[in-house]
DNA sequence: TTGTACGCGTTATCAC
DNA sequence: GTGATAACGCGTACAA
């Protein structure tokens, strides 16, 4: 006896053969008739739907996946969702697969590669059909782990113009390029720069090359004492610009962040330290969060679409699936907000005495 | 020919029994290598996986699920992933969830109760073995679609003292006790009101019971050309403060927002009027996000431990997967941060001439 | 410690 | 339009 041999007081989940032997018809109907309606006589379909209905059936996703070699999964890896980020760029993909039939299982490696390969790991022992991974920075072996089980994946945020994967994200270099050059044309020469870890990150090592390489084309370096790297935090921003303020002259008079948080941070220190923005002192952004625009001043910075980046992941697997080789998808525009809190520089910040 | 009967370009992928051969084993010790290494000889063993390696096999995992019976999927469901509160307590909760190797599926409603209702059919059809849900006003059935299919599940966020569903989360009509209690403390009588949404999210709702009962048991209630219910973005707490403010007199001495983000707003909106807060107005939001503690002056808010909620759901689940019974979960607890938005009312707000 | 043999529940194929 | 039947790939009692 194959169930039930002793008698369970929980009874056995009902299954296909249940509903067709309750409708009288076939398994091969009971199945088509969720799968395929329209190759089933009308009358038929109906009973056997109100049947599968009555008994609670549905068919089973284990035995389904493996008869028909489909799971509707798809992976998405990402540092946190502790961002707005990856949290707006994880809801958009989600939705837009969703569209699809598509259901998406998500991992978040904390910044650790280690727990992204575990991550990883995990998804394609569910059954993923395919990935969206943020950032290529990762372990060795990685991509070619998910290349070996054939299945397709994009790099999301990042973008190069590579053959190497196929990126859904934007220029972060170009973007910050875009940044410097403002200030420079503003007239600024004395940069400081506050940013969270680089380490392991493409995006943030590739914004900093983008200043980097902006500021180097008009043969200013950054010194080494304006320049902060920590957390992303409000606080730290704060402590990055009290330390750039505190150096000995010339102090700079524009400082670079590396996202919103930091620069919001460094505008509510500039504002305890009375350092007057933007006269004295140009602060830019990254992200331009929600709040950004209504601080004082109001913060220039970059905003980038993370909903349009999820989106053209989810359209690229999606095509993926659907037709196999799809094209790369196209780099997101991203666009500098320019606000109150950048402006040509006036006068060196002066800090009262203490 | 059971496969590449038509010679296929592709290779086909390894399955469990060309492990076997290669090692010159059984499937048997190929599934037990990965699953209960200790019952193999070391040597065997350490055959076996090198070769899995080199194939680059692993268990297929309709397969496994299909005969062992366990997917190691759990779903959560939430409103949207654009709010930091249900970012967190998805992050901590798939956390929590992958140190027991569960991998999380999530899928979001966008507060819309058919698509709630559709992604829940997608997680059941994708085998999840438990859910977490965010709020009890849910289509009607749905919770009985989940106990028709015996899975374990948890209501997150919202808290009740009720046998009816398990709850993570704290008591929303209590938090806002507290804040309505604080402001008659302090010796307000006419409040006002700015609120998110509160049709189908039965948090909003316990939470203006929760002021509104407060209030009552003062022999105080809102006006209602002091309530304004509008999307929770600093704009429309602009807007409602900017409102409420034009009202004819008298005019409320303190604000309670539904959220920081609209506390902000009214805030900055405050400010560019002319009130002065706290002297003429007090104003409270909920959440305490990192930005609360920074604005001028320092927002009085809530503080809920939202990764907390999704720790408490996820070992909820998890101790239902693995005993079967476990106690509810305990609620979250709350604390109000007194900060400088909110101080004994000292004056009506008065509007400069226009 | 290892192998044998069978069941897991569905879908796809091919006749009819 | 429908039914019979063979995969699908693995886990696991049971036997050895």
């Amino acid at each position: 006896m194959a169930r039930g041999s002793k008698e369970r007081n929980k009874a056995a989940a009902p299954r296909a053969l249940d509903v067709a032997a309750a409708a009288g018809v076939s398994t091969a109907t009971v199945s088509r008739a969720f799968n395929t309606p329209e190759k089933v006589a009308p009358e038929i379909r109906d009973k056997i739907l109100k049947i599968a209905a009555d008994l609670g059936w549905m068919p089973h996703p284990a035995g389904a996946a493996l008869a028909s070699r489909r799971t509707w999964l798809v992976g998405v890896l990402i540092p946190t969702l502790d961002h707005d980020v990856f949290a707006s760029q994880v809801g958009a993909l989600q939705a837009r697969l969703a569209e699809a039939g598509i259901t998406v299982l998500i991992g978040c490696s904390n910044y650790d590669s280690a727990q992204a390969e575990a991550q990883l790991r995990a998804m394609l022992a569910r059954g993923v059909e395919a990935l969206a991974i943020v950032g290529e920075a990762q372990r060795e072996g990685v991509f070619d782990m998910i290349r070996a089980r054939r299945v397709p994946y994009v790099v999301m945020y990042s973008y190069r113009d590579s053959a190497e994967h196929p990126f859904a994200g934007f220029d972060n270099a170009g973007a910050f390029r875009s940044v410097a050059r403002h200030l420079l044309d503003l007239g600024h020469r004395d940069f400081g720069l506050i940013h969270q870890p680089a380490g392991d990150n493409d995006r943030v090592q590739a914004r900093l090359d983008g200043l980097r390489g902006a500021l180097a084309e008009n043969g200013i370096a950054l010194r080494p004492q304006h320049v902060h790297e920590g957390a992303p935090s409000l606080l730290f921003g704060r402590q990055g610009l009290k330390a750039i303020m505190e150096t000995s002259e010339p102090r700079p008079t524009a400082i670079v962040c590396g996202n919103d948080t930091l620069a919001m941070g460094a505008l509510i220190e500039a504002r305890a330290l009375g350092i007057k923005v933007p006269d004295e002192l140009s602060i830019t952004g990254f992200d331009d969060v929600a709040m950004a625009a209504h601080m004082e001043p109001p913060l220039t910075t970059m905003r980038v679409d993370n909903a349009e980046i999820g989106r053209r992941a989810a359209d690229y697997l999606r095509a993926c699936l659907e037709d196999g080789a799809p094209d790369d998808p196209q780099p997101v525009e991203f666009h500098l907000m320019l606000r109150k809190s950048t402006a040509a520089p006036r006068s060196r910040p002066v800090l009262p005495d203490k």
